[in-house]
DNA sequence: TGAAATACCTCGTGGTTAAAGGTATACTGC
DNA sequence: GCAGTATACCTTTAACCACGAGGTATTTCA
């Protein structure tokens, strides 16, 4: 796993991917730059990470998607599914159950 | 991956290991439960991932080791050492960012 | 005596990220 | 008219790492 992000990840990308698309229909290439922008660069996902969880969670019935030509350009765009509502309410609870788990472990002093 | 833990866990036994250790001195076992505990039952890492880690850090000189007989049964306590901290700093920083990051996506709403 | 807890360990599986590479079209500047 | 960059899609390969299962031995308690 050659790193350009730290570790921490797994799960990251569908979850990132979930949430966004769950607010707008976006396509891949749009995704990519759009994972930077609102995590504040903190994060960086590249094609070779979304395209194949764009596929993935497609096959999974979590998304769907379109096909719509734009300016002689052709691009694939995504949305949620139910499926993937609930996948991504799923997600969201996981995420803020391990992160206030490490928040504790992080501040808490172990008294004795 | 058999899952008992959501994903989002890649990194964080070595955050985990690391930053209980440097509070107190423990041992494998312990550590196990510890973690179980520090983290309000968020967090469960089995043996087979505490002991590989464990071994591993210790290879890369973050962590240093020490035998102590205990009513018979032997226990091997490990440390940070320096280098440990230096690991250790830098991954609480790592965790931040990407925690921030995360926090910002799922809190964003996309205007536009 | 025997079951459960303590304490250590290794191996194999498989999920998941990541970089690098590959194609093709459109737009911009020269 | 042409080169270079940005847009847009995609796959393959490699490597990592968490995880469960399984394995040994000792102690404690019923």
């Amino acid at each position: 796993m050659a790193q350009t992000n730290p570790p921490f990840m797994s799960g990251v990308p569908e979850l990132l991917l979930l949430r966004l698309l769950d607010q707008k229909e976006m396509y891949g290439y749009e995704l990519v730059r759009s994972i930077k922008s609102v995590t504040a660069e903190a994060i960086s996902l590249g094609e070779g990470v979304i395209y194949p969880a764009l596929h993935g969670l497609e096959r999974n019935g979590s998304l769907k998607s379109r096909r719509k030509a734009v300016g002689g350009r052709t691009r694939v765009y995504y949305s949620l599914t139910s499926k993937g509502r609930k996948r991504l309410a799923k997600l969201q609870d996981d995420w803020r159950r391990i992160q206030g788990g490490i928040t504790n472990a992080l501040g808490a002093s172990v008294g004795a």
